[in-house]
DNA sequence: CTACATGCAAATCCTTTGCATCCAC
DNA sequence: GTGGATGCAAAGGATTTGCATGTAG
């Protein structure tokens, strides 16, 4: 489980300036973990009495993602969403036809990961991926 | 290989309506066959005098991807381009850092997508994936 | 003939930028 | 004190929409 405080250390550690904004964007990151966008992140911090810029929340996220705190993850009809790296690790699938999301288990990447590294010598950053295609009910839909 | 003829006779079969415009973009796309931007798209076809609204493009391109004539990728900082499914099967990695492009073959799906059809009774449309993370020159400096 | 596609202009949405002010270190 | 972060307003870019007109089947 990752904690604020932890990622907090983190930074400082590294030297970096921890702003009370910052601070406010990484709460809620780690209090709704899951699926933010810009927007849900501002509301959310709306109904703390605590206002952010959109701007400034752009420019927080772009940061934390920088420094790989944040994933970020295009979901397309449900748009581009954050989520905190290691808290509760898992990708989708997104049917074309219906926009069901499918959760994915992390594991099925690892041989994909494996496989870049060693062939490619690439660091793959698959912390929350999107796969798109169709799920089965719209298989045999399509197929008909 | 693909050909415009072939992809107008599978569309026409279907039951699709042809029009000059639908033909354009699929000339383009095929004569070029790599990357093409919707700006490309309309770059290409003003060279030889073609002129096409770009609302135009978009909605063609719209239209070729739900038939699953044409795959959609967004590179990240290379923008959203389009390309014939089947004409030079390939996929990307992207280097977070120096946005290095690295050609991927298309055989290192084939494990994932095996696995998504068998577990999760999903049929991927994973046709010109891009995969974002370091490159080797990066990760060394990165971890100095 | 008719339903569907196109062109144009305008709207919309998401994201970035310039600049004055503010604050973490 | 000072460099970097924030807030505001405005710009920017990509994509979508409404509506009149055109055209493939």
């Amino acid at each position: 489980m990752i904690s604020v405080e932890e990622i907090v250390n983190r930074l400082r550690e590294q030297g970096e300036r921890l702003t009370l904004q910052r601070r406010m964007v990484l709460d809620v990151l780690c209090q709704e973990g899951d699926h933010l966008s810009v927007h849900h992140v501002q509301q959310q911090l709306a109904e703390q009495g605590r206002d952010l810029t959109e701007t400034t929340i752009y420019r927080v996220l772009q940061w934390l993602k920088e420094r790989g705190i944040v994933s970020q993850t295009d979901l397309g009809q449900s748009g581009v969403v954050y989520q905190v790296i290691g808290l509760r690790l898992h990708h989708h699938l997104i049917c074309l036809n219906c926009h069901q999301e499918i959760e994915l288990d992390d594991q099925v990447m690892e041989a994909l990961r494996a496989l870049l590294r060693r062939d490619y010598h690439f660091e793959p950053r698959m912390d929350h991926m999107a796969f798109f295609g169709l799920c089965q009910v719209c298989q045999d839909y399509h197929s008909e």
